[in-house]
DNA sequence: ACAGTTAGAGACCAAATGGTACAATACACA
DNA sequence: TGTGTATTGTACCATTTGGTCTCTAACTGT
């Protein structure tokens, strides 16, 4: 019925997804997601109304792909102790570093950033932040250690370690030593067991 | 021998710095701060070269005061416990955001920003951050338990809470539910207990 | 083949960005 | 009281920002 779409907008919301990741939602210039995504300006505002609209449609993406990914790796059922399901999504997120991504924790940038001063994007960030400390305290449930703990404690736990993992991430793209993040997840890892 | 300033140029970066901590760098624009500091272009330019000197300075400025403030905090002699007093820190940062102040922290802030793209200011994040964490060592060197660890696991331990207190501020900033913030707190309670 | 409809490319826009130039000003010292 | 000097205020600047508009191209259903 009309001239369809030369590209894929899932695709094309993968593509900005990195370009946020790497630059943050207000360091990303409509250029670099341009760029990034391989479109003009015209089919980008057609498609995604605006940047804003567009960085929540990369929220919800982040969502559905790092943050399930996250929660995955917290009910793998291959790692027997939940503890150290957790302790698995602390060793990966330094491992990263190692590897050479230097970008941090998309949600975790952020809530730095834009969260203070737009009620859509601190809820979407609170909301995946929600959904992975759920990840967390469910994989507390199933460590012998911690489901002995009464709920209210092992809820507390969760949110010292959502917070935690926010705090290593946000170093990790500060570029502080690695040194430090690996002796934090050690750390964890000596708290945990 | 000629005309003297107006302003005082430490009031001026005090000003600055409440500018930068609520805004941020990027977010900061110069409006923002020439409105905040109470002088016109002419005279910010000529005393601080540009935004980012002033920037370093302010950050210079934030550790001299709420660095230094967190440090005494993490050395009063009136808390004998050195656990307790890295508690108080904790706490301290709970409270700022029952009490409304939702900026979290200007370090913690930058460390998710400039810091991923600018040497000069990561390099003064990491030095700050720094100096915190050494802080939290000694503290826990004057706390009965943590006395009793061997150096390399006490400043495992400091790391750990280091990175827990940039989680802590930043999830602060993006406007996280209170509760979870109070939690965490709790957490960390439970385990220096 | 055609009409209808939408996508694409990019010229264009106003506003805001960080930064500079320079004239007017106000002080200290002689 | 004047003269030199540094500050101050502001007009100005190029660039970049996010966003719009319009014209053309391309596809679909008839």
């Amino acid at each position: 019925m009309a001239r369809p779409r030369t590209f894929d907008p899932e695709v094309a919301i993968e593509k900005a997804m990195q370009v946020f990741w790497t630059h943050g939602y207000e360091g990303a210039s409509l250029p670099d997601l341009l760029d990034g995504m391989g479109l003009t300006r015209g089919s980008l505002y057609k498609a995604f109304t605006d940047k804003k609209t567009l960085f929540l449609k990369v929220l919800e993406r982040y969502e559905e792909s790092a943050v399930l990914e996250g929660v995955k790796m917290l009910n793998d059922p291959a790692i027997p102790d939940g503890a150290d399901r957790v302790m698995a999504m602390f060793t990966n997120a330094y491992q990263r570093v190692t590897e050479g991504d230097q970008r941090g924790c998309l949600l975790c940038s952020a809530a730095a950033g834009p969260s203070n001063y737009d009620d859509e994007i601190a809820t979407v960030v609170s909301k995946s932040l929600g959904t992975l400390r759920d990840g967390i305290e469910d994989a507390l449930r199933a460590s012998p250690k911690h489901a002995a703990l009464d709920d209210a404690a092992r809820g507390e736990l969760a949110d010292m370690l959502i917070s935690q993992y926010v705090g290593l991430r946000t170093m990790a793209r500060a570029r502080i030593g690695p040194d430090m993040l690996r002796n934090a997840v050690r750390s964890v890892g000596a708290m945990l067991a």
